[in-house]
DNA sequence: TTTGTTTGCGGAACCGGTTCCAATGCACTT
DNA sequence: AAGTGCATTGGAACCGGTTCCGCAAACAAA
């Protein structure tokens, strides 16, 4: 590796001459021109590790995500990746794989790395992770999970799913199928059953059915199946978009028309979620404007200026065509 | 920030021996309890910069990705991923926009940290694109696009969009209407036309009008209802399976049926275009596979192993009910 | 000419680790 | 008692940069 010894040595100057031209010091013209020629010789890079090791300033947010093929986790990285190159830092992901284990190791990576903070996608917080919010000494922000004394966004997963109960029931359904997924996902799978719950409790004669599922589209629209045959609902409570795309799909499948057959719901606002038809109705979270919210208050974090311990990310319903009064029996 | 220095210190040995108690060196057990505790009280993270520096080992891949949000992306980077963490590497992953300039600078930033080789998923190449190729001393691997001296893995979609011409031909179709996208990038907008400009050119009696429209799902919507106004084709080819959900919308709003009124074909394969009613005939890529491949062809790159220099992921043309026999006028 | 100011540059220390080498201490042979 | 071998430890050099400090030359002002 060529290295800046090796530039000040073949253009005859100081390492240190070398390392001020390149930070823009005063360097005499006639010496410039000299270590230009070799840098563009030998296709010199400054070594990085060296830089930072001297120069503390890092620059680097790292973000640890779950999965890298939803529509949340990309969304959301997009917004924190323009927030911070608009405030002149970098993004580093490391993926998860849904792994809490791995999560865990991707925040010591981090750490070890030295970036200037940390955001963590979470999907469930055990007491590796605490271990480790504790021993890092490096600003963190969580999203859509939270933890006592942890800066944490979090999307109104239980109250958004309240509202969206309200409306289905409003619309006169009584017969419900609720889709949600394993109670291993605090926000998924908890919140928004717990928000629905909530709702249909306020109902005396709402029939609710709560059925666990994947987030697979394929895996929801095999139970979407079993479930069309066995109970027969007016409406699916689907715990996410991808949910209710295989229950449409599963309705397509079979023969069954939406809304006229039964209507489905969604969770999430995914854009193919208006782009099927029918349109889904559904709970639209503003996954960039987070990514944005935790960008910046990392970056307040790492300053030193104070930020709320909880924030709250922003949602809103979307009606569309999937959601109707059912026909009457 | 605690180094190896304060820990010696407080411990009461020289940073050698903690240096060597991390590394699994040989330290007695009395001096290993109290450089335990020390490090526990202070949470102490090696720093890997410093660590880089001396020890050499590299291994950190990146990968410079055109976007985050979208399916293309999000299976090679997970292919990627998986296949590099089997072989013990991370991943770092920057994100350029779909600008060519940024693509550049993350070039550059990798390099600057280091990293053993670069996987860049690419959109076009410009000449600054080449100067940096040559001026990196780091493995690199293009993934989507090839240059002349540079290893790439290439989709097909020459050869592949040729394919689908011929079964869009077969199915008795004539007035075609082929909606791409700029020429500026390479796949997609040129290789994908011209493939398919070969098979309708082989067939004297077919029309073929061709379109450019964005990316986007809403603008080929907007785009579609143009040409459904217009032109009356009996089939829309798409460059992208987004834009071939664009043209299902349109349909959908303006109340035409697929295939029954036209036909409607994709490109890419993405999971949504087999949920959607009717299911998109589209030509699938193996995107995760690509991503396997492009890690472990980097890795062979970074350990002095052969590779071809041009590599081709697989394909196959996926038959669903989106296109069909048109009905005789 | 002398003095004062810049400007350009080299030397050396330093960042936080790793690693080589030599020194120490102790148990065990002979 | 002296010699041998092994485990343990400290000291110092080194990785590739940055930065501080000081010297020398060039130039301007007195």
């Amino acid at each position: 590796m060529v290295t800046i010894s090796d530039i000040a040595r073949l253009s005859g100057v100081a390492k240190s001459t070398v390392s001020r031209f390149l930070n823009g010091g005063s360097v005499g013209s006639h010496t410039k021109e000299k270590i230009e020629k070799v840098i563009r010789e030998t296709g010199y890079v400054p070594n990085s590790f060296a830089q930072s090791l001297k120069a503390k300033r890092p620059n680097m947010i790292g973000t640890v995500v779950p999965r890298l093929d939803s529509y949340a986790s990309s969304r959301t990285l997009m917004g924190i990746d323009e927030q911070l190159r608009s405030m002149d830092f970098d993004m580093l992901i490391l993926n998860s794989s849904r792994d809490p284990h791995r999560e865990v190791e991707n925040l010591y990576s981090f750490a070890r790395q030295k970036v200037a903070g940390i955001i963590l996608l979470a999907t469930e917080i055990d007491g590796e992770h605490v271990a480790a919010f504790k021993s890092l000494q490096v600003p963190l922000i969580l999203v859509g999970q939270q933890y006592p004394g942890i800066y944490s966004i979090i999307h109104d997963d239980e109250s958004s799913a309240y509202d969206l109960g309200r409306l289905v029931l409003l619309k006169g359904h009584r017969r419900i199928a609720f889709l949600g997924v394993s109670e291993k996902d605090v926000a998924v799978g908890v919140g928004r059953k717990k928000g629905f719950k909530r709702a249909a409790e306020q109902c005396s004669d709402a029939e609710v059915v709560y059925y666990e599922t994947g987030f697979g589209i394929e895996e929801a629209q095999q139970t979407a199946v079993e479930v069309i045959q066995s109970a027969c609902p007016t409406v699916f409570v689907c715990a996410t978009d991808n949910i209710a795309l295989g229950v449409l799909k599963a309705a397509n499948r079979l023969g069954f028309k939406v809304p006229d057959d039964f209507s489905i719901t969604g969770f999430g606002g995914y854009e193919i979620a208006g782009i099927v038809h029918p349109g889904l109705t559904t709970v639209k979270f503003f996954y960039k404007e987070t990514g944005k919210m935790a960008a910046s208050s990392i970056i307040k974090l790492v300053n030193g200026q104070p930020v709320e311990q909880v924030m709250h990310s922003q949602y809103e319903i979307i009606e569309r065509e999937s959601l109707d009064i059912p026909q009457v029996n």
